[in-house]
DNA sequence: TTGACATATGAACATATGCTCATATATCAA
DNA sequence: TTGATATATGAGCATATGTTCATATGTCAA
């Protein structure tokens, strides 16, 4: 049962889109348009991948006036992508 | 570009039969016909998600006759998945 | 050598995924 | 209120993914 859910988990982190948003964010928080802008995806494309993060606990929101603005939600995220980038980052040394 | 390589190997990690697989391995080193049987799924299937988790390098093989042990490649999988594991329990948790 | 067993792989099919386009909702400025 | 801006969401489409089935390869025992 939380197999599936730590599968979902990783699901959301598999694109490489997203991977991008999160590393972003490891900046500090960032409005909708301007993380578009920084990724290079549509702001409608940015919206549905932020849905998905959201929803999986990677990100949260805050929002004031029109803004939305994203942040990584907690050290769990910082501290899984520092270990994939370890892992990918061997794999790669290795091949 | 790296960010491409992570995002695959999230996607190797995207689904509950590897991640069952993986959890199967954490004890020690296994068979493919006895991986099959642990985790429910056919030989073939079983092969064909050995070869995924080979290819990320995410497991490793010792041949011995015509038997095949698989066991988790590195530490990097076994702090990876227990990450994993922490973030998805406490969003069960807070849901 | 034959037959059985263990594993690997290609093809095909059903479902999931990520994008674009259109549209909806909400806030602010004039 | 009206128009502009920021964000969210549904539908539809092209591609990716995980399984099964059939078959190939390789090892061992008789």
């Amino acid at each position: 049962m939380l197999d599936e859910a730590i599968a979902e988990m990783f699901g959301v982190l598999a694109d490489p889109t997203r991977i991008r948003i999160l590393d972003a964010l490891s900046g500090g928080e960032q409005r909708v348009c301007d993380l578009a802008a920084t990724v290079g995806i549509s702001e409608s494309a940015m919206s549905h991948q932020l849905r998905l993060l959201r929803t999986a606990r990677l990100v949260r929101v805050r929002r004031d006036g029109r803004h939305a603005f994203y942040a990584l939600d907690d050290h769990h995220v910082v501290d899984l992508l520092r270990d994939a980038r370890t892992h990918a980052a061997e794999i790669g040394g290795r091949r």
